[in-house]
DNA sequence: GTGAAAGCGCTAACAC
DNA sequence: GTGTTAGCGCTTTCAC
């Protein structure tokens, strides 16, 4: 069913339609609907609602909004919702936000500066209750959250920032753990597929990679930067394949270049891990499905999207801004040479 | 930054304050931020723009949507936006929403009828200006949309569905398309992996598959059903390999069933297409880099988004409802035994 | 070209 | 327990 060429007349059953069918105030059918402030007699209730379903009564929302200040409304805004760990970010934020009686505005920023600006700045003049960040920057501009008195939380961010809340998980110590793990196996030449940010800033999983092979005595491996996608990693692989000093482990900053180096290994008619171990970040699913599956860092995608929805707007709503981190797991699987 | 503990005072700046410093009335306020109905001077107009500049002055998005009747947002219903497929597709419908001006908000109904319902129903009582629904119903319950007059579109529909607008893809001859193909490979037992929906309702996909197998002169070959998942895939897989005529190629209606009989096919040390021939369904970025390739029916998701809110409340907008049948396209990649 | 004012549907303080 | 009513911030008709 489409909308009619000319707009239908307001057919909008109000508040006043329900009053006058119960013949009570409008007053007492917000009572009702509301469930308070004041107390109504069962049997005024009861008129109320039979009013209420016989007229079809649905509450303005707007009206609601404009009244109340309150829109029970959060706004997300992640790079990339076809890239699986923040798909399920965005649904996990959604079922949280849901538990609370909130809905979702997703929005895409494509890893975009202008474009993430214009949706918080889109998202500020929708008077969101709250704003779910997932930047593509380590210091984002909230000034438009700001003069609006929007709050904000600044998710999957691994760096304190200053009277921000921020909740994420420590990545240096994730990346370190994978490495380990790979050392562990024996390897001694061990690379890195680095993802890289918009903002070209630092990221600690480089310096997780970097401080494992210290801690072990090993020398700095080679390092292939490109983007955080399944593209970027088959470019990493094909460079770290072709380097001089050719890795026997490599250490991939997210699931999706491991997806693409993978490939790049599977084209070279290389055996993983036999002839190249791999070890990744994330834990997507899809990194259990791949051949052989992958073993990664899990990030605990449901409790960092739970805890920035209550910071926002649930029980941890007020207090005073901090950095939350969550700890991480490494699923042992098979391209490291387990199993 | 957090919300306070306590409200602060309502400090927000309105169109009346920009009126009182700007020395002019609402209304013109009102006539230089929406450009319109009425012209204004330029000299009045500058003096507006600097007053909205200096005071920060936001529109107030509820009273306008409460004044004009309209949020200028849509929803959207998927069952998982953590599946690929419809992260893709959600992903879509919000650029194209946001082309013409709308906010989307996201919900999912992770394949649950009373969820779906409830979402629906959230949705309308938000006066959302559409909502474009990808039910797990082919026969949704959309009267709660009715009774608030919100036009809705089903998308990723794939059958006529009488007095609705539908948008999706013909599952029948996308099927075929691919058995074909794994057919002309020289294939004579072609199992199919059918996903089971919600409703327990027939998918054409079965249709295609028993179509080209009929056209061929072949019989008709095993078929196990799971969910629409890698998990149900990856049982699918099992069963199949197990199955007392054990098939030489595989149809899957899906990508992510493909990607789960991939790891059966794989821990059962069978090469695929050598020992296994495979084709799936969807055209998803995942399936490409699987091992090997997956040929499969791609889906012109980002075309059926945008044909879905153009209809919804765009360009195409009160056009009388239809269904709206957009052209899949065989991905041969080698999982089937090409290249 | 500009302004006054009605009213969108709702909540809640206040009066009874 | 119930009713009256004043706005929330905005758009737009109608008068000037």
């Amino acid at each position: 069913m489409t909308s009619p060429a000319v707009p239908a007349p307001r057919t909008q059953v109000t508040r006043k339609d329900v009053a006058r069918y119960a013949g009570v105030s409008t007053a007492v059918v917000s009572y009702v609907v509301n469930g308070g402030p004041k107390k109504v007699a069962p049997a005024t209730e009861a008129k109320v609602q039979d009013a209420i379903r016989l007229l079809g009564y649905r509450p303005n929302a707007a009206a609601r909004a404009l009244k109340l200040g309150s829109t029970e409304t959060i706004g997300l805004i992640i790079p990339d919702n076809s890239n699986p760990f923040f798909s399920l970010l965005a649904h996990a934020v959604e079922d949280a936000a849901a538990e609370l009686g909130f809905a979702l505005f997703l929005t895409n920023s494509d890893g975009n500066l202008a474009k993430e600006r214009r949706n918080i700045r889109n998202l500020a003049a929708r008077q969101v209750d709250g704003v779910v960040l997932a930047s593509v920057l380590l210091d984002p501009d909230l000034t438009d959250l700001e003069a609006a008195e929007i709050p904000s939380v600044l998710l999957s961010h691994s760096e304190r920032s200053a009277g921000f809340t921020t909740v994420g998980v420590d990545l240096a110590e994730g990346a370190r753990k994978a490495v380990e793990h790979l050392v562990w196996h024996g390897h001694t030449n061990i690379g890195l597929a680095m993802g890289t940010t918009t903002g070209n800033e630092g990221d600690a999983r480089e310096d997780g990679w970097l401080q494992a092979l210290k801690d072990a005595g090993l020398a700095e491996g080679p390092i292939a930067r490109s983007e955080f996608t399944r593209v970027g990693g088959y470019a990493a692989g094909q460079r770290l394949l072709a380097s001089a000093n050719r890795p026997t482990a490599i250490f991939a900053s997210s699931d999706m270049q491991a997806i693409g180096i993978l490939r790049a290994l599977h084209e070279a008619g290389l055996s993983v891990p036999g002839d190249m171990a791999l070890a990744s970040f994330d834990g997507a699913v899809e990194a259990e499905y791949s051949w052989p599956p992958l073993t990664t860092v899990e990030q605990p995608v449901r409790d960092m999207a739970e805890a920035a929805v209550r910071a926002l707007v649930g029980a941890d709503r007020g207090e005073p801004a901090r950095h939350r981190v969550f700890p991480t797991r490494l699923l042992v699987r098979q391209s490291c040479g387990c199993g």
